[in-house]
DNA sequence: TTGTAAGCGTTATCAC
DNA sequence: GTGATAACGCTTACAA
């Protein structure tokens, strides 16, 4: 591979002219600029990302932390952040934590290693005070998680309220015996979440159907076997709010095929509005999360935080979300073929 | 950020006696050691990685080349990629080239920059020759296309076979007006599956209601736009073979809605196996992939060949599919609620 | 066993 | 305008 030592001595100048044309700043005649252009040409010279890295003391790079990118509202924020991120000129790691902390504090070492110039985390799988640690080595962005004490940028939405909604909302339908189904019982995400569907409940004076078995759920298959698990219990279920169209999917599936008609018998919420929700028969009633939004925003202030070291600040952005009435609740109306 | 030579000073020794500590190496007392170790941990040292690139010239990352991460075929195989890379200790830098050649090239210098050590292209957008060109830049595996000039390390199925399967099962259901529905007309990959599916064809005299209109397929709203035109066309269309599930899920979705029955009045094949396919009503037949077998072997592959660069030559792994026959296809008998 | 010094390929500073 | 030269932070001959 040609360096820039060759490249300068092909053209009979020194590296510094060859640097200057490569990085195209002025104070080089054109005459030097030619020949430095062609001497590059010739010798196929690319300039060594790695020296460049070290000198530079930048990566040009941003680490995606997720728990698992096949969750197609993961992998819709990534397609977007990685979009936006490679229009700004910056690569895209990719991190999976299989919602494990201890992968998860492996992939925050990149920003210590200044591997990335800095970090998105979609989901948090251990303590803020621990990820905290990390934000003094680059910036963090957190994308759809609700960390109320975190010092830097948060983008999301307001998640207690969006469960709020679609509790009240299976609530009207009629529904009086809920359940609440979701993954990660512990994260704040979840708690958030929680508190929401709890308030509706409240206020609606209607006893929570909860249930710990309800709390591993982030497939389609867990979808499923937990709709197996509802149908044994003794109170039967009637309204389900679940965490995502995937776990929200399962259910259904698994209950038309059980003969368990949705919505009459059993009316479900998911959310995320993934097109799996939408081609569901029936189809899936929904949180819809502005996903592009967040996506570009989370990229955009990571960026911002990176080109021009600031703050450790609070910063908040908080998107509007949307219940998406659709049949899977609703038992005002046959569905139609 | 402390450097090795902080903590070769803070533990009065040097650079070079650290420099074994970091990197495990013998030939340093247990004293001296525990110093070092302790000046470390004092000083919350982590070594640079972009000194580290440069010195070792290897960079531990790769690049996974895709037209979409949201494409859930893509991203089972990045999922399953991200995974057994990081586990031999690699990084995955994800490129999303939404099918663009110029953006393909562009993920392409990162090899050349030797800002990874290799890559994996799932779907080629350019010429191959073009392609070629990069791999004396560093070790390039393709997995799931089909180059037949391609020296390098090839991992998939058999395409061709697929497809021809796919079209034989329509055709014993009573299928005789066939289309052939798919997303990028000038693919290899596309080409060796029209191959299949025109050899069934003929195989069995049947001619083909193939069109245009029909190559441009990558999404489940595509799939809704193709039943659209499809439906206005003199004859009647009764078998589809679509290239993704997600296009097949589309086509059954807008068949349903416009009332034209599946399979009866038109059945459907699928490819990938993705939930999707497995969850919509009907169930849409499929081609199964073994996507993680490819992955893995994809990956494995490439770190092998990072580690002890040798050939140029072609090397090919095929993996065996299997047609998946759901009721999307299933003319004989009654669906079952 | 330990240390010195060279060098990986850039770019920024400063002198000419 | 142009070119030495000194870093950036690390590893590895080679010496001691």
């Amino acid at each position: 591979m040609a360096t820039i030592e060759d490249v300068a001595k092909y053209a009979g100048l020194s590296r510094t002219t060859v640097s200057r044309v490569i990085n195209n700043q002025p104070y080089v005649c054109d005459e030097k600029r030619e020949r430095v252009f062609h001497a590059m040409q010739e010798l196929g010279y690319v300039p060594n990302s790695s020296a460049r890295r070290l000198r530079n003391q930048k990566t040009e790079t941003i680490a995606i932390v997720l728990p698992r990118i096949t969750n197609p509202f993961y992998s819709k924020l990534v397609e977007v952040m990685e979009k936006k991120a490679s229009w700004w000129g910056y690569q895209v790691i990719i991190c999976q934590t299989y919602h494990c902390a201890q992968k998860e504090l492996h992939y925050l070492e990149l920003l210590r290693k200044k591997q990335v110039d800095g970090l998105v985390m979609v989901a948090i799988q251990n303590e803020w005070t621990k990820v905290e640690e990390y934000i003094h080595a680059g910036p963090i962005v957190i994308c759809n998680e609700s960390i109320e004490e975190a010092n830097t940028v948060i983008v999301g939405i307001d998640q207690q309220q969006a469960a709020y909604d679609a509790t009240v909302h299976l609530i009207e339908q009629g529904c009086r015996r809920l359940a609440f189904i979701s993954g990660e019982e512990n994260s704040n995400l979840v708690q958030a979440r929680y508190t929401g569907y709890m308030k509706a409940l409240q206020e609606h004076h209607i006893p929570s159907m909860d249930d710990p078995i309800f709390h591993e759920a982030v497939d389609v298959e867990s979808g499923q076997t937990i709709l197996g698990k509802v149908v044994h219990m003794n109170n039967r279920i009637d309204g389900i709010f679940a965490g995502c169209d995937e776990v929200a999917a399962g259910i259904v599936y698994a209950a038309m095929k059980q003969g368990i008609r949705v919505p009459e018998d059993l009316a479900v919420v998911g959310f995320h509005n993934d097109t799996i929700s939408r081609l569901m028969n029936p189809a899936i009633t929904t949180i819809e999360v502005p996903i592009v939004e967040m996506a570009e925003k989370s990229i955009e202030q990571l960026i911002r935080s990176i080109e021009q070291p600031l703050r450790n600040k609070r910063e908040s952005y908080q998107f509007a979300h949307t219940l998406l009435k659709r049949d899977s609740t609703n038992k005002r109306i046959t569905v139609p073929m």
